[in-house]
RNA sequence: GGGGAUGUACGCUAACCUGGUAGACUACUAGCUUUGGGAGCUAGUCGUCCGAGUUCAAAUCUCGGCAUCCCCA
């Protein structure tokens, strides 16, 4: 606790870039480096993103995804094998060229994703269908230096996030692999995060670089702009076909194999800042939460002794079972450490003084809603329990109702520039499917189609293309990203 | 991809136009005093984004770079 921080200077709903910036920077969630677009994640964010990846990871393993880990270099060479893949990456990869004062013959890429060298181990890996299917995950950081500007976990140059990179011996596998990972997904995104979003598929021309087809999850932040979580890719054969990755079915035919890649990154923290926080700062899922609990001990010189020896009794007591911390700097008022302990997020923060003590109760605030309410101390794990429960719901109930509060529905082109210019958000329409309309509309409004959320797609029958007014083929939100 | 604005201490800001001892608040350190919603006194520490140019002299003027923010595509 070395360095304190004025609150927040600005409201959420009057300025959300500065607003969002002043929140993860002060609540010393994340911080900048030196290096442009690339942070400093600080034990209250990174803590965060350690439960995150646990949890993710949890779900994973008892689905048979196994971890490896592979370099974090990658020879040019192999980034040319899959064109669409290196037509979507060269404008954003770092390059090593040099090791000391000499040249490299071949220069290396710092990993912008890693298809091409794991798949290159792939193929020396995958001989039989013995050997499907082969489900692996990385967790790691990739680069891909292409923003002109970043903004801190939205967009970093550099971030953590998972890839996994799965073979299958048939298409119907691979295909059913698809449902289990979003699903992980968004299981993690609303049990730890407190988020929501939209799943989808993306269009061909917003598919990732070098897949068949693409899923994803959509966010919208409080700025009325959207953003991409976590993804899906059927890749199909076209990786197996550029790296070789072919195996010998049942019948000793050779084949090549069906694969998936998806992932899910620190973006969503970012995510989560921006959702949760309010104009006193950073609110943090008790999931996700550091600390889950504060104490703040209030004394006077007489009181001291007594309040201190309380303190450490609960402390000793809720340890057991929640992540506490108590505030014991004498330097500083409650007053002053009920503003800071808003500011960072804090769930829970206890007030325990002599008036406590006598009434055997203490006062416990929530961070999500502001109230305080007197809790027995005899009953203390219980009511903290309920507590950080009902946070958690409460903060994952708004999020998801913010959500869908702002995706409204266009039948008329002329409707989906109005809502995009009033409201942002997304704007649910018809569309008939070519890249013609999507780029129009792209062109015209900045929008882009987010996705085509899965469970809208049956609203199709009678709908229009917004922009061109044939028959649509899809429902498809859109929506101006970050 | 295009345009605009801004860079002074951890943060916020003054001096810049009109070149001449970088100052306030906050934070930080020490001591005293205080402690139920950002408490006070005293003493101290820390700064002109980087590089080049003009000049006797540059935070200030010029050029370049870098960074941050905003708008448009």
């Amino acid at each position: 606790m070395s360095e304190k921080q004025e609150g927040i200077t600005v409201k959420k709903s009057q300025d959300f870039s500065e607003w969002y910036t002043q929140v993860i920077i002060k609540s010393g969630f994340v911080d900048y480096t030196a290096v442009s677009g690339c942070l400093a994640f600080r034990p209250d964010g990174y803590f965060a993103w350690e439960a995150t990846m646990r949890a993710t990871d949890e779900l994973f393993r008892k689905d048979g995804i196994l971890n490896v880990y592979f370099p974090l270099f990658i020879p040019e060479k192999f980034l040319q094998k899959e064109q669409e893949h290196v037509k979507g990456f060269t404008p954003e990869v770092a390059w090593v060229t040099h090791t000391g004062e000499s040249k490299l013959d071949e220069r290396l890429a710092v990993r912008p994703t890693s298809e091409t060298i794991m798949y290159d181990s792939y193929s020396k890996w995958i001989r039989s269908w013995r050997d499907l299917p082969m489900r692996l995950n990385q967790w790691n950081n990739v680069v891909r230096w292409e923003f002109k500007h970043p903004v801190p976990l939205l967009r970093s140059r550099e971030f953590l996030w998972n890839e996994g990179h799965t073979a299958f011996a048939t298409k119907k596998e691979a295909d059913a692999e698809q449902d289990f990972v979003l699903g992980t997904y968004e299981a993690v995104l609303k049990d730890n995060l407190a988020i929501a979003g939209i799943v989808g598929r993306k269009t061909d021309s917003e598919k990732f670089a070098g897949a068949d087809a693409s899923y994803s999850i959509e966010h919208i932040l409080p700025s009325g702009k959207t953003v991409q979580g976590p993804d899906f890719h059927s890749d199909g054969q076209r990786f197996a076909k550029a790296f070789g990755i072919t195996f010998l079915d049942k019948e000793g035919k050779k084949d090549f194999v069906y694969q998936n890649t998806f992932a899910i990154s620190t973006r969503e923290l970012g995510v989560m800042v921006a959702l949760h926080g309010d104009d006193k700062g950073l609110v943090i899922p008790p999931m996700v939460a550091r600390i889950q609990v504060v104490i703040v001990p209030i004394y006077k010189e007489d009181t001291m002794k007594e309040v201190m020896a309380a303190t450490k009794e609960i402390q000793k007591r809720l340890s057991k079972k929640f992540r506490v911390h108590v505030d014991d700097r004498d330097a500083y008022s409650p007053g002053w450490k009920f503003n800071e302990w808003e500011m960072r997020g804090v769930p829970v923060r206890i007030e325990l003084g002599a008036r406590e003590i006598k009434e055997k109760k203490v006062v416990a605030a929530r961070r999500d809603t502001g109230e305080k309410a007197p809790l027995a101390i005899g009953e203390l794990e219980d009511g903290i329990e309920t507590l950080l429960d009902d946070i958690q719901t409460n903060l994952y109930n708004n999020a998801k109702k913010f959500l869908y509060d702002n995706i409204r529905p266009a039948k008329t082109y002329a409707e989906l520039k109005k809502i995009l210019d009033q409201h942002g958000g997304m704007v649910e329409a018809g569309w008939c499917g070519s890249a013609e309309c999507e780029n129009r509309v792209k062109d015209e409004t900045g929008a882009k189609i987010t996705n085509m959320p899965l469970d809208t797609q049956k609203k199709t029958k009678g709908a229009k293309c917004t922009y061109c007014g044939k028959e649509a083929k899809h429902i498809a939100n859109f929506g101006r990203s970050y």
